[in-house]
DNA sequence: AATGAATGAGCATTCATTCAT
DNA sequence: TATGAATGAATGCTCATTCAT
């Protein structure tokens, strides 16, 4: 593949990557893409044969990316354990932020069949497994409760900031709280923290 | 409107409800609402006005005809409030898992632009109200921290139950663990309220 | 036929005319016509049989209607003669101003096929059977050319009239005159009587 | 564009120019005029943006190029003066006897609504600039009567010929003449031109 | 490698007409 | 007589995909 190509493929990737991520895979539209891309529609099908393996083409390239980023927490040491579930916290907020392509392409998925799913598949293992190790350390030390396996951990703090994105829109018309607003996210974050005293003392 | 009417009209919208809970707005189609509803696909038009109307229909009257049964919370008295986080966590599990069309709706509005959002204003106001009262008289009685105000709290609890249904597909790839299991979600739950030891006395 | 539905019949005729002259048959709705009338759009079909049949009595009975009116024309005498031209051509001016479904349903007819045109055959017939005479009373008096037949002297003065209601908006672009004004009206009449000065005296 | 797309093109115009002329806007269909032009119909979407558009285009293009042949009256001299009236009058008749599709046109946008009018703007402003100077010069040299504008001179001329071919079915019935003969257009011609004596010698 | 041209199935919506009460 | 309910064939327009240059 020459230069050119490449550079048409990288523009094309992209352009579909904010197009199925503002509108899924049905609301998305190769002309769009195309005409976005600054690229030949025809373009598409050369490159990634059709919409369906253009998608799946976005979220695997994307997706690998972003995770890519994630090494932050693979590199967290036993003098983070006692504030691992803080850690955990704001870096899952500030990547939600950095990323907002991310919990979208992923609500898609879980909507729309996840057909695609197979390509995440042991993306996030690496940084989760030192996780894990560090949480069990954690726990022998006293520092989280012998009852709440990682597992659990993991999901609580991996929902609330999920769900602070993905539902913005209506959770602040509900709880009648601007969710787009940093001092806002702040709050929360700090009061979810209270609520979660993850120490075993008590 | 005669009775004949009625039911055709019923039947759009529960065949409506499907279809945009399985496909939303985009994703699904006239023809296949009609089909499925068996009835003639004109009289979404007279009925609803137009695609956009049906969805906003469908919304609003799924909505409240789902929150009618949040009566359950508005219900609950004082000697419930040491146990409120499970009482909330539990009903917002089992009401996910009975109205599994609810947080698609949601997420699809979510992801689509949330220009029909407007209708579920207010729905789940009351109850709310209730809950934030006996949480507050909790917080006096020391069986809420102090520092965790109540849209924290419900922040929490409700971010868990939603993400458990709308992630279960990527996450129990993610966690290697089968979220539609019961056994599970009731591991799940019981840990998950471990780890909200919500209790001000530690 | 009772007295109600004679009522409703009317007013569907009345309905129809207007919505047939203003849109032409296919712009015209069945459903436009019968809410107009405030009528149930089954009305139509009871009393008319479709929406072609309903177009021919509306040619016909609006017509019919319209031309009763042009009995003027049939009292003039012989003291009218040697003004025929002007006492005709303000006539038809005053008739197209008066009556403007005239022109548009003929001019419908006309593009349209003319499918419904039998219906017209002999309306006229009588009025014109009266000014022949009095046209050929004039040409033996000397008060017309005799080299110009009552056909085309007829022509002229229909072609007129009929012209500047039916290509009212296209000419007032084209002679930068504004044809709905009264005084620029009297003024191409009075100058086209000029024009035509019909006697054979010169 | 490539010469293909141009042939196609050009046949979607002709096309149209032929649906729209026989059936006026609303009559004309989409799907017609495409299977004539043995094109597919989504080309006109692609070259002209819809079916309004599409009539604009027909609209602009078919008037100039017919009006592109009125060069003839342009090019009359001084010595024409004396018969500008029959050479006007003849020029018309053999111009829509050519071009059929004007004077419907024409009707179906005065009868539709004439919201394209706008186009027609400015088109014959050439040939009627040139044969007002004539005129007006026929004027001072007694050829015509001081009385009678130009403009109302222009629209008795046109008015004869466009109501010959615009109502030439209903007139045919009216007069008990074949209208679509041409000794009979002679006919009417000449005994038209006798009417209209235009000198102002009397 | 890239682009313009063409295609056919699909989609939301409308409309004349018929059926049932 | 009158009205509401239902139908099926359009109708204007879009879209993913393929063909030709």
């Amino acid at each position: 593949m020459q230069a050119r190509a490449r550079q048409t493929r990288d523009r094309l990737l992209k352009s579909a990557l904010r197009e199925f991520s503002a509108k899924g895979y049905h609301g998305a539209k190769v002309d769009s893409i195309a005409a976005r891309a600054k690229a030949n529609k025809q373009r598409i099908y050369a490159y990634f044969g059709n919409k369906e393996k253009l998608f799946a083409s976005v979220l695997r390239h994307s997706f690998s990316e972003i995770i890519a980023e994630e090494k932050h927490l693979a590199e967290l040491g036993e003098q983070d354990i006692p504030h691992l579930a803080e850690i955990i916290l704001r870096h899952y907020m500030v990547f939600h932020r950095k990323h907002p392509h991310f919990w979208r392409l992923l609500a898609w998925e879980n909507l729309e069949g996840g057909s695609h799913t197979a390509v995440l598949r042991g993306l996030k293992d690496e940084s989760f497994e030192h996780l894990r190790s560090l949480y069990m350390q954690g726990q022998e030390q006293g520092d989280f409760k012998k009852d709440v396996s990682f597992e659990s951990f993991i999901f609580v703090l991996t929902s609330v900031c999920f769900f602070y994105f993905a539902n913005q829109r209506t959770m602040s018309k509900t709880l009648d709280l601007d969710l787009s607003d940093e001092a806002v996210q702040e709050r929360i974050i700090s009061e979810a923290l209270a609520l979660l005293s993850t120490t075993a003392k008590g």
